[in-house]
DNA sequence: ACATTAAATTCGA
DNA sequence: TCGAATTTAATGT
């Protein structure tokens, strides 16, 4: 796999470019990266924030496990994914464990510099702002149709909220997560994930692959109500 | 839960 | 380094 380095991801991030030289140039002096094997714990839930991070290469998710022993995702993190502002704004620990799905590349934005650019960059915190609403408005959007749609509705939802132009910019049509995955995303059996996907396929909104979805009518995923 | 198929890895030349 | 054999992962029912 070709890789870039840091600082030509770093360049490529809209966060980055929209800041000053100067201040971009601090900015790279800081990030560091790390590199994780599947299943790895990339932050754990009670940890104190050290970074800010975001996903360069490889899917990563947020989740708990409840004491039933199920596991709950809270969020799939994909590449260009920026996440964990909450613990380092509010110098708090971690809410919850973040885990690399695959073979993943981190790239971290160490707290000092975080609350530095936060204090002294408007355009940052700018980004910060919208990141933040986005990020609202796709929970309060899981809240609702966690309790309301039937599976193949939720589904589709898991699906486009993956795409979220500004949480997540930037990704292409292939979405590599398996049905199992899907299913943990969604809050479903991957039984019923699968019967979803199938649906969704006879829709022609998506096209299943092994080990992933070929997105096809991304708005038509959005957009889907229940019948 | 089980059977089937795809992919990844190992192993022998 | 090639391809067959084995193991692991994902899917379909």
């Amino acid at each position: 796999m070709r890789t870039k380095s840091l600082g030509d991801l770093l360049a490529d991030t809209p966060w980055v470019r929209s800041l000053p030289n100067s201040v971009r140039e601090r900015v790279m002096a800081d990030a560091y990266e790390t590199y994780h094997d599947p299943k790895d714990v990339v932050a754990r839930k009670g940890d104190v924030a050290q970074s800010w991070m975001g996903v360069a290469e490889g899917f990563v998710k947020a989740s708990s496990v409840v004491r039933s022993g199920k596991v709950v995702m809270f969020s799939g993190l994909p590449a260009g994914a920026w996440f964990g502002e909450g613990s380092v704004i509010r110098r708090t620990i971690r809410q919850y464990d973040i885990i690399a799905m695959r073979r993943s590349r981190v790239l971290h934005i160490p707290r000092a510099t975080f609350r530095w650019l936060l204090e002294t960059n408007i355009d940052f915190n700018h980004f910060i702002i919208d990141h933040l609403n986005a990020r609202l408005a796709q929970f309060m959007a899981m809240t609702e149709t966690d309790r309301m749609t039937d599976p193949v509705v939720k589904v589709a939802r898991a699906i486009s909220g993956l795409f979220d132009p500004i949480i997540y910019p930037g990704l292409g049509p292939l979405l590599q997560v398996s049905q199992e995955e899907l299913g943990e995303l969604a809050g479903l059996t991957r039984q019923s994930a699968n019967a979803a996907v199938k649906a969704l396929q006879a829709a022609g909104l998506v096209r299943a692959e092994y080990g992933g979805l070929l997105i096809m009518q991304l708005d038509a995923l959005r957009n889907l109500k229940e019948p």
